[in-house]
DNA sequence: GTCTATAGTCGGATAGAC
DNA sequence: GTCTATCCGACTATAGAC
């Protein structure tokens, strides 16, 4: 059934190879030769394949993106509060961020600055993931009053923004002290959640 | 009275242009080269003034840091709420955002990874800028019942990785319709403000 | 302090053998 | 589909003229 052969095997070989080399080295580093070292394989299969460095670049923007999109869709749907919003991305930090994934896209993100070919792609690459942090959102304020008053594109770049954020900026702790931060922000969320349901216990008619 | 001669113009000279092709090209595309053709000088007196590529860019990201503080210190003192935290972060944003000096952080930020000298050189060049926002959240904990439940430094990091995050994810859309993200910031920053007051006028001991 | 020149290295991309 | 070989451009860093 598989019409292809290896070649699909080998692709995804050269993305993974892509991703370890994106979070060990970073997008400054980047080059066929580096990522075809991380791989074992020949620097000019990148070519053969992706056509260019970029494209392997937004393959990888691509594949991360549906993945993650694949594994959390389920939990996002069943969320139907914010400290349960909280909760999964505590999850997606521990499982995501320690496999680097997540390193990686702010590499890419980066590495989109004065291109528009890897600007484009990125962007398109993203849509699955963004619209499930939309729909997770959009469901979270029909339940409050505020639905109306708040745009849901705003709020969906915020939350996507302070997760990039976060991963840029404890890359960097040389004191690794990012281990309390989603505890915090868990009791944020509470205390939020909690004013909310004081102040509207079963939410005022627009 | 100024010792050093025009050296100190020229080391400036070379960090506005590292600024600019920081902000225009992003950090894979930088290079000894690329910055001396955005400012007009010899390539090879990044190295004499500087050491090294790595050096100079340290240099930039001090120099911002130290710069935005002192611009913003007097603005973010005078800060005792939520609301008018947010209205001082948009004032930053529309002003600093439209330099290139924020997206030029995110960029070293990017190239730390895989790099321990511009890892360290960067948390050190930070120090003050993240040391000014520290203090307005701390005293705007100060004046709510959760000061001692919430982590300072957490929160410190959260609102510095929001800033950072959503620099990275503008830069990328198409339609550039972040002209509405700060606006639906402040709506929230009321929303939450009021809650809070309504919760406690005054404030319970602790 | 600033320039030119240059040594030496590395990377993108392709041609062509297998 | 995968490899080797290769061209050529760009880069870092230094030596040395001015």
């Amino acid at each position: 059934m598989r019409v292809t052969g290896t070649s699909d095997d080998t692709r995804a070989r050269i993305v993974g190879a892509a991703l370890q080399a994106l979070r060990d080295d970073g997008i400054a580093a980047i080059s066929a030769r580096s990522i075809a070292r991380h791989g074992g394989f020949n620097q000019a299969l990148i070519f053969y394949h992706f056509g260019s460095v970029e494209g392997l670049l937004v393959a990888v923007a691509r594949r991360e993106s549906e993945r993650r999109s694949a594994l959390y869709a389920e939990a996002l749907r069943e969320v139907t509060s914010l400290p349960e919003l909280v909760a999964v991305a505590r999850r997606l930090h521990d499982e995501e961020f320690a496999a680097g994934s997540v390193a990686a896209l702010t590499q890419v993100l980066a590495g989109a600055v004065g291109s528009d070919e890897l600007a484009r792609g990125i962007w398109d690459a993203l849509e699955p993931w963004t619209t499930l942090v939309r729909e997770t959102i959009g469901r979270l304020l029909a339940d409050t009053p505020y639905g109306e008053a708040l745009s849901l594109d705003d709020l969906t770049t915020a939350v996507t923004a302070l997760f990039l954020g976060i991963e840029l900026l404890t890359g960097l702790d040389p004191n690794g002290r990012d281990g309390t931060l989603f505890p915090t922000m868990e009791s944020v969320a509470a205390l939020v959640d909690a004013l909310l349901r004081s102040a509207s216990p079963t939410g005022p008619g627009a």
